[in-house]
DNA sequence: AGTATTTTTGAAAACGATTTTCATTCTTAG
DNA sequence: CTAAGAATGAAAATCGTTTTCAAAAATACT
């Protein structure tokens, strides 16, 4: 249960016959580095600061094979692009987004979550997953 | 309040100076037709079976007026398509995406609504928009 | 160690959806 | 009816994402 990202990561290249590569030690240390949402291109900018040398395709397969191990989920914010979130343990949040400045602020609440599975179950439906986001304007912006 | 799509998309042309043209009555015509969430190209390839004519371009900007005037709003379920819904008056609607088949059901709860606007109250948030869906598997499905 | 095997890499190309361009056609106001 | 402006559709451009492919790197096997 303490396994570290970089614990998990490792251990899920091994099971799957992948390669321990200094360009993926790289880019999951920059990942958790990071405690926003990014996106490949601005996780493949911040890596590129530090590694000229990484390319942006791999930038992407890395952040994919994250989501597949489970250290990261996959986002999307209306935006067009696609987004990637460290996910600690089996926690879950929902964001309220900044229609005005791009804030992101990650909220809990076991209530709506409860309600959530009532109606679920009302519709005989199996919830896998969910996402919920609020969109306005934070406090700055309003 | 009795206004009907058709109207309101009318009004809404008019005041902007824009012009009412058969592409956009058929466009409109097609869309309130069809009560699924459809994409750009899905209404195209309905419209374009009965008008031939019609462009994919004309489409996708009449889709976006929609959006604009309120009768249509922008919707994506992680598939890569950006979909468009119908909006009846101001009620609202989240959504069950079953990820096997496809199929949305919709679904209202004022509960869920009442704690969205509590904990962006927390946050001295001002929520102008929400999108609530619950991922996962279909009665027929599981 | 050295060699073989397999995966990974990065640049560039391919891709799919969306958006724009531009010459022509259509609407509407005068 | 005419002139001015907007809309159209086909094709091209764009944007983010994904794949290709030859070269490089990592692991497995003597």
């Amino acid at each position: 249960m303490s396994d570290s990202k970089q614990e998990i990561f490792r251990e899920y290249l091994l099971s799957q016959g992948l390669k321990s590569t200094s360009q993926r030690e790289i880019i999951l240390a920059e990942f958790l580095r990071c405690d926003e949402h990014p996106s490949t291109e601005e996780l493949y900018l911040r890596v590129r600061k530090k590694n000229p040398q990484v390319g942006y395709a791999t930038v992407h397969r890395t952040l994919k094979l994250f989501a597949e191990c489970g250290i990261a989920s996959v986002r999307n914010f209306g935006d067009g692009t696609t987004r990637y979130e460290s996910v600690s343990g089996d926690e879950h949040h929902d964001h309220l987004v900044c229609q005005s400045c791009g804030l992101i602020i990650e909220f809990e609440d076991d209530r709506i979550e409860k309600l959530q599975d009532k109606v679920a179950g009302q519709h005989n439906f199996k919830v896998v997953d969910h996402r919920l986001e609020l969109y306005g304007l934070c406090e700055k912006c309003q």
